[in-house]
This record gives structure tokens, sequence and C-alpha cells, in this order.
DNA sequence: TTGTAGGCGTTATCAG
DNA sequence: CTGATAACGCCTACAA
């Protein structure tokens, strides 16, 4: 592998201007620009990028934390950082902690060890040691998908407790009071228990009695929302509509109610949040609050970037999610 | 940021001791151990991974290269040789082609230049200039979803045109005479060319005539698989049951259907490609050919890092598909 | 406009 | 078991 020297020696010039014809062409004399261009080809000149982070201290490597690829929200979001870090000539590892502090914890180490220029997150626990550590340390990183209003690290994200609220007053106002709700782990995602603060404070301001039966809490999965929905059903008072705190969780919901031989939208409400592709492709196609995932992961990456570069203050971004109604909801039967 | 120099210093050893004790701890007294750690603790010393790399060559950091992330097989793929990469202690740099070319060139250099270690690449084509670049170069690489089945490049996928030959057999064997297929764009997937040939090939095996009015190409998404199948649905003598080349495809099929008020599966078959998570949380479920798409992205990786480090000779690795049966199919009307 | 030379943080080779 | 020191490939003053 031939490096600058080579190609200096080839062309009869020093590194320093072989060097300079690759990042700042402008200040070499075309003749000599076009030797070393020539002398590069020749010997099939590969740049090494890494040797000029190492020098420049800076990789142009961003990291990017998430909980899973396979959320399509996730997905969503992931392409929207990629999509402009790539405009920007930034590259994106990509990291899972499938919802584990302790991957999360290793991640960070992993990536910053590898120097990247900063991270974007989408923690587990925003409050926790691990972001403390970042900021004391002064790292630049955004969280996304975050649940943070203030503070001193930079941040977008959805108002969840909004989001949570809208989608019980839909199922309130269309006359439901037995309203389930089938959530991520409080533990793993606080995201999830913001959204049921909202679903509670709802319920309360319609004067409608909080039953704690009517909660369930489970891993963010399609069969995580058949089990709970089962689950809940079979209760002497089942609920009349749920609302579950991802689609994943309310698609899985709805398999769970036609198992036990319900009618949907009829029998059973659902209301789900994120909107991701998919839900308005099923039958009834999904009510659902929508958070704008690639717009978010667009925005952080910008962020972050910003934060690198000029050293930013920290700022948190809340954008505007909204209640999108399908089929899936209805009014109370009878 | 202090480097090994500092720790040296404070511990009162060389720098080549405390590399010691970061990478064969084993190799140094007890004493100078402890002296380095607590040196390490105290100067908050950070290892630079990026540095390490510059001298050792090699980055521990691979690239990933797919057409988009946002396609729920991709990313299933995707964790798959994020979790076996993950596990060896080696990163990913994540990039999306959209399906396209001179994207997938750009990033196969980009990532070249950051030295990543290998590159692992769903590639929009496995004949074409890059890859041959790639393998004259002897650049470690494997593809993946390949349809390539020798060759000196290594690849692992599944047989395309044995899936498409399955999915449509099925059909025929309903009793389906008119069997249309929406198909990916051959010119940016050869796998759906693939699948087309298999398909192709089952309905001349089975007598039936081939009408090119029955194959649509589009792309890849839920749309194009709506807009395709209304089109196709109009004709004046339209299919009985269609094959979709991606479960995209099939669930954007269902719904166009729908819109057009057909009943599912009655009035059409459905038949997708890929059995992602949703596609048997859909009613009616979804009949599609399942292909591993976990395992492919683990055994990718896999190989890929065997090629890395031991150079093994090109292999090519062809995984098992199966039809998965459920209730989108149907026998033909009447 | 171009060249010289020092340095980035770590590993690896040799001695000791 | 430990230390000294030369790489690694590139960038960046500074000098010419």
């Amino acid at each position: 592998m031939s490096t600058i020297l080579d190609v200096a020696k080839l062309a009869g010039v020093s590194t320093a201007t072989v060097s300079r014809v690759i990042n700042s062409p402008e200040t070499v004399r075309g003749g000599t620009r076009k030797k070393v261009t020539r002398a590069m080809k020749i010997c099939n000149y590969k740049y090494n990028a890494l040797a000029r982070g190492f020098v420049t201290k800076q990789s142009d490597t961003i990291g990017l934390i998430i909980p899973t690829i396979n959320n399509p929200v996730f997905a969503e979001s992931t392409s929207g950082v990629q999509d402009y870090a790539d405009q920007q000539k930034i590259q994106v590892i990509l990291g899972n902690t499938y919802y584990r502090n302790e991957q999360e914890e290793s991640l960070v180490q992993t990536l910053r060890e590898k120097q990247v220029d900063g991270l974007i997150i989408t923690s587990t626990n925003p409050k926790g040691a691990i972001i403390k550590t970042l900021t004391d340390e002064n790292f630049p990183f955004v969280l996304l998908y975050s649940t943070v209003k203030k503070g001193d690290a930079s941040a977008v994200g959805i108002d969840n407790y909004q989001g949570g609220y809208r989608a019980t007053d839909h199922l309130v106002k269309l006359g439901h009071e037995r309203i389930g709700m089938v959530a991520g782990s409080f533990s793993i995602s606080d995201r999830s228990f913001h959204r049921w603060h909202g679903y509670r404070q709802c319920i309360k301001d319609h004067g409608i009695a909080y039953d704690k039966d009517l909660l369930a809490q489970t891993d963010y999965s399609l069969t995580g929302g058949r089990d709970s929905v089962k689950k809940m059903l079979s209760y002497k008072k089942p609920p009349t509509a749920v609302f579950c705190s991802n689609d994943f969780l309310a698609l899985g919901a709805m398999k769970g109610a036609r198992e036990l031989g319900l009618n949907l939208p009829q029998d059973l409400s659902i209301v789900g949040f994120d909107d991701i592709p998919i839900a308005s492709y099923v039958i009834p196609e999904l009510t659902t609050i929508r958070q704008p995932a690639y717009e978010m992961g667009k925005l952080g990456a910008k962020l972050l970037l910003q934060c690198i570069r000029e050293q930013t203050k920290p700022v948190q971004l809340m954008l505007e999610s909204s209640l999108i109604i399908r089929g899936s909801t209805t009014g109370v039967p009878g």
C-alpha cells in the first residue's frame, strides 16, 4: 500500500505538497498538481483517513446508539442520521443496546476509544451515570427520543406525556371507560413511563378510576403485545380499549385480541405509538401517535455536528407529535 | 486527554510497560501492574484505539453496506452482523445505498479510506466493477443476500430462483393459472431477477403461458406494491394470485387489492418473500418464502472475520429458504 | 508556491 | 520483566 511519501517521490515533490493537493488543491500550482495526481494514479494511492484522524484529532465518525435496529422507528431515525451524516461526509458506527444499560455503557466506552467525534444516544436512562459522565467530561453527544426538556445535555425528542394523554383522550372521547395500557417496561424506557403518565392523568381528568390491573409492562415486541393483551382480556372486567406504548405492541395486541375471537375494532379499540410505515397497511389501519422519527434523526445529527464544530450550548428540541386517527379505534360497544 | 506517556511518567515506568498492562497484563509483574493501573485512574486515562489501529494496521472495524435499513429484512441481517461483530469486539459502520450503484461505490471508497478491515455488502450488482476491484485488490469482503454460487468472492445467500419457483408452485398447486408477479426492479436487484426466473420456469413447467403484462417492476416499497397490484388488477384478465418479490411489496399489494374492494384471500392470493416479523401479524397472515436473515448476517460476519484473520479461500454459502404457508393464499375462486 | 521537520499515541523490536 | 526507541501515514507550522 503506497503512502504520500511514495507519491511524493514519484512526483518529485515533498509530502507536504501531496498533502496539499489532497486537502487544498487550490493552494498548489496547476502543473505540480497534475504531476501529483498522475503519480497517485500510478501507484494506486489510497488515502488513509485513519492516519489523518490521528493527527487532526477528529475521526469524522460518530457513534449512534439505539435500543434495536429491528424496531422500524429506530430504523427510521437511523436513516435520518445516516443521511445527514453522509451529506456531511461523516460515517456512523451503529450499536444496539437491546435496552440493556451495561451494553449501553460498554458501547459508549468502545466508541469513545475509537475516537468518534460525538455520540447520538437513545438512552435507556437519560438521567443515569453514563450520560452524566459524558456531560462532565464535556464529550459531544445528543440524546434522541429524549424525554428531557432542560439541562446540559443536548436532546431532541417529543412530548411523550402529551402523546400518551392524546391517545387516551381520543379513547375517552369515543366513550371508553375501561382503557388498558400495554407499556414497554418502565425500567428500560422512560419514554414509556412518560406516556403512561399522560394516560393516567387523562383518565383522572375525566373522572375515570385508575385500575392498576389495566397496566401491563412488557418488552417492546409483537409477542409482548399479544400476550399482554390476552392476559388483560381474560379479566372479569376486561378493557374495551387499549393504548399501547408503541406500534409493535399494538400490532401484537391486534393479533392477541383476534386469537381470543374478538372483532376489531368493535370489540376492542387499539391505539399505538410511533406510526411506523406498516401501521397504515394493516386491517384495521392503526390509530396511533405519529412521531417524526426520520426528522428527529436528521435533526439529532445536525445538532451533534453543530455541537462538535461550534461547541454550541446544549439545546433541547421538542418536535411535534400528532394523533393519527384510523380504523383501529371506534366507539364503545353497545 | 492523557496518553500512555502521562501514565508512564506518573507510574514511573516506560510507555512500553503501560502498553503491556493494557494488551498483555500477564507479562508484567503484579506490583508494576498495580502502579500503572493506579496511574491510569488518576489521570483518567482513555485508551486511543485509533492510534493503535494506526500502528497495528487494523481498525477492528468493518463496513456494512446495505440497500436500506428501513426494510426489516435488512434490519434483521444487520443485527446478525452486529451481534457477531460485537461478540468479537469489532465495530460496524453502516451505510445505505438506497439501491444506487454510485452510492455503493462511494461508500466502498470512503470505508476503505477509513481503513475498515473488511466489508459486508449487499450489492446492487455483484458482478459489477465495484466487486471486481475489491477482488482484484484482494480486499476482504463478503457478499450478503448473494446470488452468486461460485467465483472468487465470498458470499452468503439463498437460492432465489428456488424461492421464486416454490412460491409460484404453491400458487399453481392451489389451482391458479393467472399468476402475476410484482417484482423489485431487476436493474437494482438481481435477487428479484432470480426470483422472477423461478417464477417463470415454474409457470412454464406447468404449461401455463407466460404473460408479460402480469409482471410489474417497481421499487421495493409498500406503495410500489399497492400501486402495481392495482394496475394489474385493472386489466381485462386480472390475475387471481400474485407473487411479490418481497414482503413489503406483498403487504402493499394487500392494501391495493382491498382498496379495489377485493376480499382476501378469496379474490386474490398473495405470496411474499422474506418473512419479516410482521408478516405473521397481519390479516390474513402472509404466506411467504422465509429466508434466515439474521443467521445470514451472523454468518456473513463470521466469514468475513475468518477471511480477514486467516486469509481463507473464498466460499459461497447457500442457506435454506422455505415456503411458509399462511392465510394469504387459497384456492382459485369458483 | 513549495519544502523541511516535528509530532500525533501506540506498538514492536531489541537490549538490558 | 522492563526500558529505549524507531516506526506508522499524515498534517502543519515555519522557513525558503
